[in-house]
DNA sequence: TCGACTATGTATAACGC
DNA sequence: TGCGTTATACATAGTCG
């Protein structure tokens, strides 16, 4: 892209290097920008420099919000992934399937549906349907660890600001229904 | 970048808007890419598509860390301080009606028929989806919207795996239709 | 360090199958 | 529908001031 071809691997010189990131940095982000808007999609870029200074695009509410989003989409892949393995290596076991689990969700759906949707009904839902696949093993206790700090994170933001919406949103369902116990993805804010 | 210059707002038609998507897509996750590389810097970038697929780019451990840090930066001040000012106005200021609401639902069906599901499905997924919406639009509208957003993602996921496991209920299973190609999510190993 | 400036490599819109 | 091709717009490496 310039004066001669650029081979992808670290730029040794210093100097070079810092300006190379201005520049790309700039294009990575109106790139980014570019793609939400022209295909109409949600997309986050975050960009650390080794300095420490953070450069960001979201088109979405926050980059905190996508990346919430991001959160539950690989926690629900990973856990439906568990499943699925357990659900083809052990059909047999004592753990429901997912053709089980499946059908009690689109039950329960179908009842709840019948009394009319509203926000907790669809947590509830969803906190049926974690609990669920939770019960089905994750191998990856590492990640869990991490998961877990981050979920204490947001509890004490979740406290921390319920304190001060209490005036404005008395009527809003209470705090354990949205970050009860067990919950690892649900976090919505 | 083609044969001819092309305006950055949504395009109208929707196929080409596909086709625009798959190329920036991998455009984007080329050059954070070459980015992270180049420059020796951490770089995350998110994207999903409307049909709630997801894709992403990171050099880091994974998206997830890079949350951690993002979240160390900007969370405590700016993220706050903007909840805590959206909590102050949301009483009086709407962030969408239920027309834009319903434009955007069906776009995304639209967007969802493409990736193969069928009419019926996708009615009753719309069915649903409105219902909810509609139950609660006195509250928080905004984050109805998030939540919305993730819900749509567990459906669709549910379907998708459904219909793998109609498969794989019916037939034997073959192993290797457990790791199926298209994953773009997964990366924690 | 800091922008401009180009020459040149890349990305991609429109086509073609 | 998706992949390959081509013509063009864009991004940017090296350079100069």
């Amino acid at each position: 892209m310039g004066r001669r071809k650029v081979e992808i691997k670290r730029i040794q010189d210093k100097n070079s290097r810092q300006v190379a990131f201005c520049k790309r940095r700039k294009g990575l982000l109106k790139k980014a920008k570019a793609l939400s808007i022209l295909c109409d999609v949600d997309v986050a870029a975050v960009i650390f420099s080794n300095s420490g200074r953070l450069h960001e695009f979201s088109n979405a509410n926050s980059v905190t919000g996508i990346l919430q989003r991001y959160k539950s989409h690989v926690e629900a892949e990973k856990e439906i992934s568990a499943e699925i393995q357990v659900a083809e290596h052990s059909k047999y076991s004592r753990f429901m399937t997912v053709g089980e689990l499946l059908q009690r969700t689109e039950r329960q759906l179908e009842e709840t549906n019948a009394d009319g949707l509203t926000v907790t009904d669809l947590i509830h839902l969803e906190n049926e349907l974690q609990t669920a696949i939770i019960q089905i093993r994750s191998r990856k206790e590492k990640q869990l660890l991490e998961e877990n700090k981050f979920l204490e994170d947001n509890i004490a933001r979740i406290k921390k600001n319920r304190k001060k919406m209490a005036t404005d949103f008395t009527d809003l369902p209470p705090p354990h229904i949205i970050c009860g116990q067990q919950r690892v993805t649900l976090n919505f804010f």
